[in-house]
DNA sequence: CGCCTTTGACCAGCGC
DNA sequence: GCGCTGGTCAAAGGCG
């Protein structure tokens, strides 16, 4: 317990230096106009695979202006995930080249977007016994055969971290643990251990910079977080202050992001809860019928956060008139 | 005892 | 077809 309290203020340090990269561009984000906070920030960015936006965002524990880099991508790993910015005054870095990228999030890296599971291969047809021992082991169940893996919408942010496996308020089981190609660090497969909750989670330290964790979310909570209830994260101080952004809002908009809530307002200038506030609700379908934010709350978030910090104002009419 | 991590093996996708 | 790599499984063991 208190171990893992202590990982959860280790967790609420590093967020300070989170950067938040997504791989897959939801093509709700095309909407610009009906997200307004969260999909301005999509404005501005490359959609193309492989192309990538700095971002930037304010530390939460000194309080200076760095920057990081998003990258759009499927699997791609970060590249220059933490530098300093130049200057405060300066807020919006090299982005300009960025910003006039046209912001058409054609989601080419949608893959997932042809469903069709069904088929879980049961047919396995193969009678030939021989290798009864190999057969044993082959019980595993049978793994789908003509079809790509069906992939769930993915992103993935950055933290820069002591702990690899930073504590989210959900509860997880490791699964596996792979080398990593280019890589001296491994990567660790991560489940939720929720019944009927399929989501998984990866855990990788950047090869480039060993103190950034990358972590990718896949899938959605079909659950609240177990850990509110248990007193985690409502066990910390002062809830409507910076302690209130204990867990990661991030991945799991739907039942943790409220709980930040006090946190983008209190702070409307920390960029990373803008950051965080990228992951809107409308990150998925399913979070848009879950619809964890009224109108009010929406409307909580009407400053540009993030936006207002690196986007021209010029440009921010721009996508908010649309 | 239940939950979790570790670890080796297996499988699928992909590029050559 | 082959090899590489990523992703997953499940047995074994550890821990509280």
């Amino acid at each position: 317990m208190e171990k893992r309290e202590e990982q959860m203020i280790k967790t609420e340090i590093s967020m300070a230096n989170s950067t938040f990269i997504t791989e897959e561009i939801p093509s709700s984000f095309a909407l610009s106009s009906s997200t307004p906070t969260s999909a301005s920030i999509f404005d501005m960015m490359p959609c193309d695979i492989g192309d990538k936006a700095s971002l930037g965002f304010t530390d939460l524990l000194d309080g200076n202006q760095d920057f990081g880099t998003c990258l759009f991508d499927w699997f791609q790993p970060p590249i220059v995930p933490h530098q300093p910015l130049p200057s405060p005054a300066s807020t919006v870095p090299e982005s300009s080249e960025v910003l006039n990228t046209p912001a058409t999030p054609n989601s080419s890296s949608i893959s997932s977007s042809s469903n069709e599971a069904g088929n879980e291969a049961q047919a396995k047809a193969g009678d030939e016994e021989e290798q009864d021992q190999e057969k044993n082991k082959k019980q595993l169940k049978p793994k789908k055969k003509n079809q790509k893996r069906q992939r769930e919408p993915r992103f993935a942010f950055m933290t820069k971290s002591e702990v690899d496996h930073l504590d989210d308020g959900y509860r997880w089981r490791k699964y596996g643990q792979k080398a990593v190609k280019n890589s001296p660090y491994p990567r660790s497969y991560y489940r939720c251990t929720s019944a009927g909750c399929g989501v998984k989670k990866r855990v990788e330290r950047s090869s480039e910079d060993p103190t950034i964790v990358v972590t990718t979310y896949e899938g959605q909570h079909t659950h609240p977080s177990p850990i509110t209830p248990r007193g985690s994260i409502g066990l910390l101080p002062d809830s409507g202050g910076f302690g209130a952004a204990t867990s990661f809002v991030v991945p799991q908009p739907q039942y943790q992001q409220q709980q930040h809530a006090c946190m983008y307002s209190s702070s409307p200038s920390l960029n990373i809860s803008t950051s965080s506030r990228s992951f809107n609700p409308s990150f998925s379908p399913s979070f848009l019928q879950e619809r964890r934010f009224g109108p009010s709350s929406a409307s909580l978030f009407r400053d540009h956060g993030l936006l207002q910090d690196i986007v021209p104002t010029q440009m921010r009419k721009e996508t908010t008139e649309e």
